[in-house]
DNA sequence: GCAAATATAAAAGTATTACTATCATACTAT
DNA sequence: ATAGTATGATAGTAATACTTTTATATTTGC
């Protein structure tokens, strides 16, 4: 499994770069510096002039990698997705309980990722904690449907479906599946979020993680189907 | 009913902007035609200058209201939690029935606004839908701390506590009200916006509305008191 | 009704951003 | 040894996000 992951190549939309980044150095290092600089300053502050005298490059190099830093954002999304979705699958694959199945993708894809453990120059750390603070800037756009068509968001889609069958395997009877899956996704970045900047409105702390709210929170919800 | 809606004024942290936008014909034409063109073309496409032009006006003036156009959407974002939560106080006030009582809050809180009842200045219509698209963006940023300390989310937290409280007031045994609550407010937005762009990822639709997937989400969850 | 204060408009200026274009150089593959 | 590709250096452009200054209009206080 650990060697697994340390190998693992995500399949990212080809048209989100213009020149994959996985095949130069210097496409690795924008990625693994443009990964430091964004938890470090934020997304807005984050440009590829700043990123360029980081990495000692220049930023006409690295626009031949990606049109703009939104389009490297999408990129970082989607690996971050794409790399979660590998680690669900592997861990529920071979789970024929629906329960056992359901609790772990839902333990997968809420928790938080606590330690760097691909060696490779992506820290899914601070991947993490990017995806947690910038991902919805990379939808909320009025690009989003052009940039949807294009298929810049299929991985997420395709985890949340994921999320969705396993839903659907445990209670078929629920009429909301897909819009709880997308909850739990998305409801798990916000809470997280609340945890560090708005502790008032979430019952998330040291103690208490929003994967144990949203476990909480689902098996509440579904009723085992009766056919078992 | 209609009648106080149409009087109402809401009171925004003064620290938002540097003249309040209530005080003359400028600002309001400034609030006017700032709801229109960020509904039209995203708030990345919106600057000053644009809306200088479109109001007649010029860019220094809209300045002396507001510092940047951050700190506006901070202003709209915070009318349209006040006028929410005004909404929501009024219909909630006098119910004694604890169940009744969470269910107006949940609809009020979930429900799209339909209709520009206020005849105001303001267009609760749009307003609406950029929280939708925008809202997020007000506080995914690296000032999201010092901001809060200064009170300019205080609204959205009021609001998000009062729903924790109704949700407690039916259920004062479940362990994450104040997740329940703001899962609600931001689960809602969310759900909107992928009725519109992400149609796969929700059970939304034309016939079943935000509303009714949380209503029967808190009724799940929730189990009423003992005590009645 | 007039002066003083205040609000708005007009114009110009600055630093930064988000690129694009050109040309030079280095490295690589045959 | 050469052609092709990747990268670097430099400069340039249009737009953004303001700030500053000065002029003009409007309000208000007496």
């Amino acid at each position: 499994m650990e060697r697994l992951i340390h190998s693992i190549r995500i399949g990212i939309n080809d048209k989100i770069y213009l020149k994959d980044p996985e095949s130069s150095d210097l496409g690795k290092r924008i990625i693994e510096q443009s990964i430091l600089m964004i938890d470090e300053m934020g997304f807005e502050s984050f440009t590829f002039r700043k990123l360029g005298e980081r990495i000692k490059s220049n930023e006409s190099s690295i626009y031949r990698y990606f049109e703009n830093k939104h389009k490297l954002l999408l990129y970082l999304a989607s690996w971050y997705w794409g790399w979660l979705e590998y680690k669900m699958v592997i861990a529920t694959n071979g789970i024929a309980n629906k329960i056992e199945k359901l609790q772990l993708a839902i333990e997968i894809l809420t928790q938080t990722v606590e330690e760097d453990i691909s060696f490779s120059h992506i820290n899914e750390v601070l991947l993490n904690k990017i995806v947690i603070n910038e991902y919805s800037k990379s939808y909320l756009t009025k690009e989003v449907d052009r940039e949807n068509k294009d298929g810049y968001f299929v991985i997420y889609k395709r985890l949340v479906n994921r999320l969705r069958e396993m839903i659907v395997l445990w209670d078929d009877q629920y009429p909301y599946p897909s819009s709880l899956a997308s909850t739990i996704l998305e409801g798990s970045l916000h809470q997280y979020f609340l945890q560090e900047h708005f502790p008032m409105l979430t019952d998330c702390n040291e103690t208490t993680t929003p994967t144990e709210y949203f476990m909480d929170l689902v098996f509440r919800t579904l009723k085992p189907n009766s056919n078992g």
